[in-house]
DNA sequence: TCCATTTGTCAACGACTGTTGACTTTCTAA
DNA sequence: TTAGAAAGTCAACAGTCGTTGACAAATGGA
């Protein structure tokens, strides 16, 4: 008889989840580093130490913070000549859209100083983007590179849009992004490749 | 009679220099935050305040060391199919060759999470990569958008083999990346595009 | 009601940070 | 040789950081 969910939400799991929301809306907006546990704490109108009492330390607070599930839609399924349009369109929902968390925004802004989020981002890429990507890719050997290169651009549209906020990537609208960057997507994942 | 450079190499400026390049090194392997003055001295093998004695403050002395000149060859000049090729041939060499500093990933390191890097990141794409697209770009009107498009993909590389180390963006030949990246540079910079 | 557990408050710790000023050593020009 | 500037050393400052432990308040079941 296990029983992961006893009925009751103490008070307790209210501030826990606070102090959750709290530390991953400050860690996506400025990383590992510039948030600080007592700038989390004021965040959730809450003292410093209660952060440590719930979560064992800042690492482990940004391990439970920096979760990402992407959901990528199975590629195997839907048209073949629509592969990189639906990888893009997903893309901006998991970016703009309501249901997807900051997850992606933490672990972009601190993977290029901590070594844990790089690892994580790491993660992120081996086990939900590239079998994504390898289902589909024509020559099974090529999974990896054709993963690669997708994340590669993907990564990089991130960074240019939504973190380093570069003026004319932020102003291309949806449309525009979807007809330019889903050819590039579509070649990267069952285009003639290099040997 | 402006003497930009008196003759004499005194003692101060090669201490300068030390510092300058321990700032650099460390600067584009940890970041601005992980990075500390004290860690500069040490690699330069002097005391730390000296590094203040020479730049004023740690601020002075990221921009300092902040420097890019990425030196991108005129795409006018060049036969019209493979501006494509030429970025990313000239990417390639800026990031591996000897010549180019440590000054992108420097830059790159830091952007995430410091405004100042993020500012400086922006006036690269926009007086350095903006221009030289600007050149080619059809529509003059499109400049702006293909150039912002020509740095998602070339800085989503970056990040991915430089500073994350993706494996299989890592394990990429040259011969891979011009054949794969280079379509992608060329359909961006002077494709058909959208209104 | 009473007591034990939970939840929250407060002050402080040691470590690290950028930066400063007083001091000594070294070099250079007269 | 000597005075003055340059270069380097050292200890300490004020601040922030993550983290801790002692203590008070609130809560909830018996």
């Amino acid at each position: 008889m296990i029983e992961n969910q006893p009925k009751k939400p103490s008070k307790s799991d209210r501030t826990r989840a606070q102090i959750l929301e709290a530390a991953r809306l400050l860690f996506a907006e400025h990383g590992y580093d510039g948030a600080s546990i007592r700038d989390v704490a004021a965040h959730a109108s809450i003292d410093p130490a209660m952060v440590i009492r719930y979560f064992r330390s800042k690492d482990e607070l940004f391990a439970r913070a920096a979760v990402v599930d992407l959901q990528l839609p199975a590629l195997r399924v839907i048209d073949r000549t629509t592969i990189g349009e639906t990888l893009i369109r997903r893309f901006l929902e998991i970016w703009e859209g309501p249901a997807s968390g900051p997850g992606m925004a933490i672990l972009l802004r601190s993977a290029t100083s901590n070594e844990f989020a790089a690892e994580k981002l790491r993660d992120v890429f081996g086990n939900q983007v590239r079998p994504v990507v390898a289902a589909v890719a024509d020559p099974a050997a090529d999974a990896d590179r054709r993963a690669g290169l997708v994340s590669s651009q993907l990564l990089g549209l991130a960074m240019c849009r939504y973190l380093l906020r570069l003026p004319p990537v932020v102003a291309l609208s949806h449309d525009e992004i979807i007809q330019n960057v889903g050819p590039t997507l579509q070649r990267y994942v069952v285009g003639e490749d290099v040997s």
